[in-house]
DNA sequence: TTTTAGCACTCTTTCTTTTTCAGTGCTAGT
DNA sequence: ACTAGCACTGAAAAAGAAAGAGTGCTAAAA
C-alpha cells in the first residue's frame, strides 16, 4: 500500500507539476522532506509502480499519471475553502442586484475563465418540472398559426404551427380553449402524454378534421423541453496552457471543442461538484472537466470548467462550489422578491 | 503599366499559389509561357516593383501580395459560374422543401465549410421594417407581466415587464388594448417613437400611475430590433490551411475568432458579393472574408466565408452568389405557399 | 531495515556546422 | 526583346557535439 510519506510526496509532486508544468526531479524535493534524493527516488519508483506517477522518458523527472491526479483529488486535497481573492471577484457579481440570474451566471463564468485561464461552460434549460401556465394561439393566416406557451416561471416559447389544410377559426379557438382548460398546471414534460390520452379523444368528438389539428398542435407542444442555452467562455484560453504547445495538439483540441458532440459531454446530473480527469472526461485525454448541476426555481443546468489535467483542482472546485451555492441562493432571493 | 503577358503571369502565379501554398519559381512557368525562365524572371521583377508580388526571402519564388490578390479578384478572375459539383451539393438543400429558410441557410453554409475547408458565418436578424402584428400581455403576478410581440412575418419575441408597483388588472388590459389599436402595422423600428409621441399622451389621461406603466412597456417594446442570430460553421477549418502552421499563428487566429468584436466585423451592407483581402478584412492580415447581404421577407442578414488570403476566390464567390440568389428565391416561394 | 553517497548511463535540449537545393539577379551574347 | 550562364543567397534538412537534468543501481552507513 501507499505509505504516509509517499502520500505527502505524491501530493507535493502534483502540486509542483501543476505550478510549473515540468517533470519533477528527486533533488528538488530534498529540503522539503529532509532526506536525500536517493530516498525520494526510491519512493518515486514505488509510486510509479503503483501507477500514480509517470516518466516522460527513461531519465526524466516524474509527472502525475491520471491515477495520480485521481488519488490527489480523492484523498490528498486540502479541506475545501475558496480563497478570499477569488471570492471577492465572484461577489461583485452577486452583489449586483440588477443582474438577472442567467446573466449573473454568465458573468461569474467569465470571471472564472479570466482568472484561471481555463474554459468555462454553462449549459442551461428550463426545468422539466415547470408547469404550463397558458397557451396562446395567434393566427397568421389560414394555414399557419403561432402557438405560444408560457410556464409558471414566466418563460415563453413559441412555435409556428403549420396546418395541412385550412381549418375554421372557431375550431382553432375551441381547441385553444380546451388546451388551456386541460393543460394548465401540467409539468411540461407531461404535456405530450396528456395530449395523446386526454385531449385527443375529446377533440375527435367535436372537430371534423381532428387529425390535422391534433398533429399540428402535438408537434408544436411536444418539443418544448429540448431548448438549451449553451455558452462557452474563453475557448481560446486553454491554448495558453503549456501542454498545448505543438501545432497538432492545438488543432486537435480546437477540433474537439468545435465538434458537434461536445455539448453532450458536458451535462452533469450529480448535485456534487464532480471531477473528470483525462479520459474520464470523454472529451480529450489531455483535459479535465470539473462540473456540477444547479437547479433554481424554473431553471436548471450544468456549470463546468475545462482545463488541462494539470489543473488547479482545489481552486476550481472551490469556485464552482461557491458559485453553485450562490446561484441557488440568488434564485431563492429573486423568488422572494417577486412575492 | 502592366502588360498583357504580365497579367497572364500574375494570374498564373495567383492560381498556382492558391493551389500549392508554395512560392512559385520562374522555371515552373516556362512551358506554360513558352519562354525561358529568365524572361519570366524579368516580368516577375516588374510585377514585384509594381507591388503585386512578394518574395518570402531574397532568393525565394514569388507569392502574391495583398494588392496582387486584389488585382486578381478585380481584373483577372474568369467569368463567374458555379461549378456543377458545388451546385449539386447546394441544391440538395434547396430541393428539400421541408426545410425552413433559416435551416436551409445554415445547412448550405455547413456544406460550403465542408467542401472548401473554410469557415462560414451567418448573421441574421429580423428585418427592421417588419410590422408589428399583435401585442399580447400575460400577467404572471401583480408586479410582473410578459409582453409578447408578434410581427407580420410570424416572428415572436417576448420580454418580462417589471412594474415598480402593483397596477390593477383593468389598467393593464386597457393599455394592452390601446397598444394593439395604435401599434398594429407599425414597423418595429418605429415603435419606440410612436410610444413616446402617440401613446404616452393618451395613457396619461386615463391611468393614474401612468409613468410606471409607460416605462415598463417602453422598456419591453423598444429593444426588440436588436436580437441577432449568429452561427459559425467550421471555425476549426481554417487551421487546416497550411498558412497556420506555427503554434503562434494558430493561437493568434483562434483568439481573433473568439474575440468579442468578431461579429461586428462581419456585417455587410452591400447587396453584391464583396471580397475583403487581408487587412481589408479588419479581422486578421492573413485572412480573406467574402460576404454578402441577403434579404427576404421578414429576415435579413449577412452570409460570409472566411479563409486564408490564398483562397479559392472564384469558387467561393460563385457559391455565395448562388446561395444568395437561392435564399432570396426560396424566400419568395415560401411566401407564395403561405397564401 | 532504512537511508545515503556515488557513479555510470540515458535521453532531451540546444547549438553549430555542413550540405543541399531551389531560386534569384545580373551580365553578356543572340 | 529574349536567353544562356553563372555567382550568389537563404531556407531547410541532416549530422554532430556538448551540456544538463535526472535516473537506477550498488555498496556502504545509520
Amino acid at each position: 500500500m501507499i505509505g504516509s510519506r509517499q502520500k505527502e510526496l505524491l501530493k507535493e509532486i502534483v502540486l509542483e507539476y501543476i505550478k510549473t508544468a515540468r517533470p519533477v526531479g528527486s533533488k528538488s524535493l530534498c529540503k522539503k522532506f529532509k532526506c536525500s534524493s536517493a530516498t525520494i527516488r526510491n519512493d518515486m519508483a514505488e509510486l510509479e509502480s503503483l501507477g500514480y506517477l509517470e516518466k516522460t522518458h527513461i531519465s526524466s523527472g516524474r509527472i502525475p499519471s491520471e491515477e495520480g491526479y485521481r488519488y490527489y483529488v480523492d484523498n490528498l486535497m486540502e479541506p475545501k475553502k475558496i480563497s478570499g481573492e477569488d471570492m471577492l471577484r465572484l461577489q461583485t457579481v452577486f452583489n449586483n442586484k440588477e443582474l438577472e440570474l442567467n446573466d449573473a451566471i454568465s458573468k461569474s463564468l467569465e470571471i472564472i475563465s479570466d482568472i484561471t485561464n481555463y474554459t468555462s461552460v454553462i449549459l442551461g434549460k428550463e426545468s422539466s418540472d415547470n408547469k404550463l401556465q397558458k397557451v396562446e394561439v395567434v393566427p397568421i393566416n389560414e394555414r399557419q398559426l403561432i402557438a405560444i406557451v408560457i410556464t409558471n416561471t414566466a418563460h415563453v416559447e413559441n412555435k409556428t404551427v403549420m396546418l395541412d389544410e385550412a381549418i375554421p377559426t372557431e375550431e382553432i379557438a375551441k381547441t385553444t380553449e380546451l388546451l388551456n382548460k386541460m393543460l394548465i398546471g401540467t409539468p411540461i414534460d407531461e404535456v405530450p402524454s396528456k395530449l395523446e390520452f386526454d385531449i385527443k379523444p375529446i377533440i375527435r368528438n367535436y372537430i371534423k378534421n381532428y387529425e390535422v389539428v391534433y398533429n399540428a398542435f402535438y408537434n408544436a407542444l411536444s418539443n418544448f423541453t429540448s431548448e438549451r442555452d449553451v455558452k462557452f467562455t474563453g475557448k481560446a484560453n486553454i491554448l495558453k496552457q503549456p501542454e498545448f504547445s505543438t501545432v497538432d495538439d492545438v488543432k486537435n483540441i480546437i477540433s474537439k471543442f468545435e465538434s458537434k458532440d461536445m455539448v453532450s459531454k458536458i451535462e452533469e446530473t450529480d448535485d456534487e461538484v464532480k471531477v473528470y480527469i483525462g479520459r474520464e472526461s470523454e472529451i480529450d485525454d489531455n483535459v479535465t472537466i470539473v462540473k456540477t448541476k444547479y437547479k433554481v426555481a424554473g431553471r436548471e443546468g450544468t456549470i463546468a470548467v475545462i482545463g488541462p489535467k494539470r489543473m488547479e483542482y482545489e481552486r476550481v472546485i472551490n469556485m464552482l462550489e461557491y458559485l453553485k451555492e450562490h446561484i441557488e441562493n440568488k434564485g431563492k432571493e429573486d423568488e422572494l422578491e417577486e412575492k
